[in-house]
DNA sequence: CGGCATCCTCTCAGATACTG
DNA sequence: CAGTATCTGAGAGGATGCCG
């Protein structure tokens, strides 16, 4: 069952297509199009932001991040970890000891990513009472 | 099986839990965080600000947005444009003439939305290559 | 032309258990 | 304590068809 597919489960840091694809054939119309999405996709999922929205105060360990997001599962914590170190926006410094500490901190280009992540979110702020507004004029406008 | 699925497949837009929910059981440590997914939940999709970076240079209608974002597909269009509808990002007109014609242009508010938005474009734009550099360190080192 | 409904596939993400 | 692997259900999103 299923005997054909490579191996969906393990931790699968996507390829992120590589640049120079076939920008003839699709692609909207300017290339911004493609790097908002890119970008997007790296940072705008789940808990991306929030761990380094928390890791702007200082670095933690492992269990500490999870302990303060709570929600997030184990699981993604890892995966969200790794793929922030791969893309070099956090950094992990294991500690030989026992028990084992391992902590994770920004970079600089972690750092520089929270100040147009925190415009977006004051933005958010702002304007999230004239979302829900409009949202429920829509509904009750809808029904 | 598959039999008492209430409808997963009509129109959905996700009721976006109320606002003052159980607030004491979960959250991150600060409720900026919850804000941030919200309005990540909401933008952060594949298609939302891609179709208001269209509009932003004036109304479009269904057909012309759909030609231009090329990768859309008709239903995925028809479900971003009602959601960002609903949340007064963009408003609708129809015209009552045959063949019946919709425009679709971005309100003041998702005009807004655009300044921060391009804000993280620009971040992408000056720091796509950074990442895809530590990503590339990252993997051979793996490896 | 534009909107809605159905089906289907693939990815995301939680729970769980095991290793170092 | 930190990380990895497996199973599983829920949801996003594409293709298609029908209706206004």
């Amino acid at each position: 069952m299923t005997t054909d597919r490579h191996d969906p489960t393990t931790l699968r840091l996507p390829p992120l297509q590589p640049d120079g694809e076939g920008a003839a054939s699709c692609s909207t119309d300017h290339p911004a199009s493609r790097v908002i999405r890119e970008i997007l996709a790296r940072v705008g999922d789940k808990w991306s932001l929030l761990v380094i929205g928390l890791l702007h105060d200082g670095p933690l360990r492992f269990t500490e991040i999870q302990r303060r997001v709570d929600g997030i599962s184990h699981r993604m914590l890892t995966q969200t970890l790794r793929s922030l170190q791969r893309d070099g926006l956090v950094s992990r410094t294991s500690y030989a000891e026992i028990p084992p500490r391992v902590e994770y901190a920004v970079t600089p280009l972690g750092r520089s990513l929270s100040e147009p992540a925190i415009a977006l979110a004051a933005w958010a702020a702002g304007h999230h009472r004239a979302i829900l507004d409009a949202r429920e004029a829509f509904d009750s406008d809808e029904r």
